[in-house]
DNA sequence: AAAATAGTGTCTTTTAGACATTATGGT
DNA sequence: ACCATAATGTCTAAAAGACACTATTTT
């Protein structure tokens, strides 16, 4: 309130208690037709051993360079560069209960990340720590991960019915195929192929024709699929609804 | 990442540079058939006499708590009882960049909090510098204050849209048209009288009839409209959705 | 040859939206 | 008497969803 905010001025900062802010990053990204996230193994207490979400502290910079900061160390990638380049992040949303972190109060702001297949992390740069895992064989997160990761699939979900946001999964040229691979592994849910096919072309700038073919068809056999990229739309309309679930509804 | 993690364990708190943790609250409501935000107006500096959205630093209490504390605080309205009962409060998102507060770094997470019309605050408590403003009069406000307003009407405009929020705007008991004063003041919008009742009237859980009428007609005459509350739907399905501007799509 | 897939066509059901109609109860 | 409104009816257009079919390419 109004009082406090004036206690602040000319207050010495150090007496402050003490709370510090993280980010932590939900990246996202499909591997074999599965939805993975990034994780961590922890070294240090609490909670060593465990796996967890990717970040650290807040330095002095915004809030969205620290996440992308942060996944750029996790994965050994240059920010903004090569497979980070195409990287979609947004702010998820913070926690910070009393106890969240045994240490001292601790506020994360959680984003979120989708990609394009990135590669492993391991290979070569000093991400020693950091793995790609199935969302649904994520198990316990240490903290309270396993909770931003449950908010951040849901809003993967819900972003992919009316936003563009399936295209930040695939490369920048892709079938239709490919991105209803991507609906498939978000959703946990079979799309019907010739309508998705149709709906998708129906969307205005959802996606465009590159006016190429894909040099080889698939594995096991079919017609060369055409290559889109994606178009200039920020909302999709209309929405590619999921069939609605009466639990989610009650 | 991992090694700054474990790199807190053992840490003296007291020496990690200082940041603050604040909630601010956009608190909407609707009188007079506009739609209003919750402002104070701010003794200290910096930003004195400017408008801001009222908040305060974060206690040894989740955010949520915090976040209705500040709201009770501010309108003088004890939290979780009386008018303050059925207020939705959830949150928005959490601003943080370097710089946005003068004096330190200042996170703020900012919630959003819907309620039917609320007494004024001035009337008795030492809420005295809490007022409604109509959205579109707010002029500038202090901090970042009106980037968070604006981020905060865009998500209730896009939440009326799939969840039965414009629910909270109303009493626990109203009438269609009370319900599609709600739309018309969020989305600034005309909405067909008739096609708006049978919509409401057809998703599954949104409203729930009381049986009733209402006591008297509407000023101008008519039928006594019959009296609703709120269903027990969490998302509506099929969604109320407001016509696409082709503006918000590209 | 067999099998799988890309892309399209067709039909039905659902929903949105424009518009009209009737009855009610204020001024 | 007049008029705004509540509630419902009707019709059309748009969209969703089920299903079928053809052409193409791989193994």
């Amino acid at each position: 309130m109004t009082d406090e905010r004036s206690f602040l001025d000319g207050y010495d900062p150090a007496a402050f208690p003490a709370v510090a802010v993280t980010v932590d990053v939900v990246a996202l990204t499909i591997r074999d037709g599965r939805l993975h996230v990034l994780l961590v193994e922890r070294g240090g207490h609490p909670f060593a051993g465990w796996r967890a979400l990717p970040g650290g502290f807040v330095r002095d910079e915004p809030l969205d360079a620290a996440a992308l900061r942060e996944l750029g160390e996790e994965t050994g990638l240059r920010p903004g560069e090569g497979p980070l380049e195409r990287v979609h992040l947004e702010q998820l949303r913070s926690y910070g209960d009393p106890g969240r972190d045994p240490r001292m109060r601790v506020f994360s702001v959680a984003y979120l990340a989708f990609a394009p297949s990135l590669p492993d992390p391991r290979a070569g740069t000093d991400a020693s720590g950091a793995f790609w895992v199935p969302v649904d064989e994520a198990g316990e997160l240490a903290f309270d991960h396993a909770a931003i990761l449950a908010d951040g699939l849901d809003r993967a979900r819900a972003k992919l019915e009316y936003t563009p946001l399936a295209t930040a999964f695939v490369g920048p040229e892709f079938t239709i195929a490919e991105l209803r691979a991507v609906y498939t592994a978000v959703w946990g849910e079979e799309l019907h192929a010739g309508n998705f096919h149709r709906k998708v072309l129906s969307v205005p700038g959802f996606v465009e024709s590159t006016g190429e073919t894909a040099a080889r068809a698939g594995e096991r056999g079919g017609p060369k699929p055409r290559l889109y990229r994606a178009g200039d739309a920020r909302l999709l309309h209309p929405a590619l609804l999921r069939p609605a679930r009466e639990e989610d509804v009650r």
